[in-house]
DNA sequence: ATGAAAGCGCTAACAA
DNA sequence: TTGTTAGCGCTTTCAT
């Protein structure tokens, strides 16, 4: 292997102890022997050994991220977030694209726990909530009921959904309908359903709601998307994701639907990808940065101390971004 | 801590050796000595600790990744691949966003470095050759000159920049611009630009080379294109990544610009988020399978034997993709 | 201010 | 077929 502590202790002509002082800044040292063992480590370009060091019950500065995949550029951008702010505190990240795959996040979630990470933020679930209780390591999660205990962190989805449909109403929507995934009743994210209900009763109007399951790709439902457009009377539609939102003002042009005017589309996310390259989508934004510093800011609370009382959801605040699709 | 290899022995009522057999299927073993285990890890929810096991010099199955950053659906695409065919061969990845910044990259090294793991997939360089060449690590490059020896998995830049250029050619353009990034010679990418140049030479017409710093926002970048697109005569433009390409079109259409009658793009990536999102776009198809099958091939020879030959470069056949821009 | 020795959880000779 | 023992690289009492 490569260049130990021994090594160094060696050639700076001091005990391994000691070396291990220096490094750790712990305990009393001469200067001088400070400077003896740093320029020994530097002519040695010496590495300390992490697993040897984490082997001492020490904390092993790993985080692993559960999320369904890097490809999307949601979650790819939510992780590349906590992934840096992760870094800035000295904790390196392990990532786990479960890929909405019940077998792969099983295996995934064991993998952690053998790799003694610190904690897991997780953004996907697949398992069994009992599975997720006897992990015994903090867990923080987003956008999805783990188990009790496991504080939720998400957006508020029921303002949300409300937000989004009332716009759709205001300018001029009877016909609103929403498109979204697959119902999961106990995840933050079914209540931007809730929130489309609660206004589409509120106007008495007749609810239109499209589900699209989870595992379906997008040509798959981008083909849906169309003939649900050319069939069915609707002149809006709110989608629980930027990406089908995306999808439908493709199919819409394709049909000939003049948007905003015959079709209002509204989207969900906001993220700083669709942002910059579909400026001309409106959306409800999420607080990504705020996702990413609760997260991250309540996992340590738990790491620090495994006992610390946290709320079992916080919910951020959303906003409404006003492009030409609606 | 956990559960550990003794309690599971005590459990069984054997010694830790005995375990250790069980868990790596290794050495005689007697089935009602491996059953007896077993149920006593079953019963205590054992998982081996990685960290102990890699100190005897072990594999630790880590394996970083250094790229620019997962948000960006290119890099997020190439990520989530690569991750998850790691996974099905066993090994875990660690996942480090460098940012395009040489400290954070370099802090990465070093820890990945500290981490013991395996290999490196890296797909971003901003450090001296110098401190790629000291890693000691079996490191495969994604599309980046990073020093001597070490393999670089690319796509034939050079033909795909040829191919882009010579399309817009016969699609009837003469006034052909290139949006390319900032000027690194060694590195494969840059034989986009090469391509494009060769083919503007043969047709004897006047290269008109348009340079964006890696650093500019998308915001940024779209302002300086509008610019560009309104005060110089222009008829087509291949930019050699899809993003540059979306934003070209949407300022286009800003400015009132037919697409494909007045301006054509072609752009390059052809990821499966552009081809499902962005279906119209003409693009040249980076084969992003066979990239993650290579690349992963490599780094598991190398891994396996530090000695084996490899080729400097190798590079892979794009394809052309026919849209509705160009 | 520094060092010797024990031990973190696991594996691998070597014995039995 | 199973157990004993030493040791991976590092940290941490306890001495000195």
């Amino acid at each position: 292997m490569g260049i130990k502590l021994t090594d160094v202790a060696k050639k700076a002509g001091v005990s391994a102890t000691t070396v291990s002082r220096v490094i750790n800044n712990y305990g009393y040292l001469s200067q001088k022997t400070i400077d003896k063992v740093h320029k020994a480590m530097e002519e040695l370009n010496y590495q300390p050994n992490s697993m040897a060091r984490s082997l001492q019950g020490k904390n092993t500065q790993l985080i692993g991220l559960i999320f369904p995949t890097v490809s999307h550029p949601f979650y790819g951008e939510i992780v590349s977030k906590i992934e840096t702010k992760l870094f800035e505190k000295g904790y390196k990240t392990i990532l786990c694209d479960s890929a909405n795959n019940k077998e792969k996040e099983r295996d995934y979630l064991r993998m952690l726990i053998a790799n003694k990470v610190d904690g897991i933020i997780a953004g996907a679930h697949n398992l069994d909530i009992i599975e997720y209780k006897n992990v015994g390591l903090p867990i923080i999660s987003f956008d999805r009921y783990l188990a009790e205990g496991i504080p939720i962190v998400s957006s508020d989805s029921y303002q949300g959904g409300r937000l989004a449909t009332e716009q759709l109403y205001q300018r001029g929507g009877r016909k609103i309908a929403i498109f979204t995934g697959t119902n999961e009743s106990a995840s933050p994210t079914n209540q931007r359903l809730n929130g489309y209900l609660s206004v589409i009763k509120e106007h008495h109007l007749d609810p239109m709601v499209y589900h699209f399951p989870l595992e379906y790709s997008p040509f798959l439902k981008a083909t849906e998307i169309r003939q649900i457009l050319s069939r069915d009377k609707i002149d809006s539609v709110f989608c629980t994701d930027d990406l089908t939102a995306i999808l439908v003002i493709n199919k819409a042009k394709e049909l000939g639907l003049e948007i905003p005017e015959q079709l209002k589309v509204i989207g969900y996310d906001g993220t700083e990808f669709v942002q910059n390259y579909f400026p001309q989508l409106s959306t409800v934004l999420q607080p990504m940065d705020q996702f990413v510093d609760l997260l991250i800011d309540l996992l340590m609370k738990r790491i620090n101390n495994a006992d610390v009382e946290l709320d079992n959801l916080y919910q951020l605040s959303v906003k409404f971004i006003q492009g030409q699709t609606s």
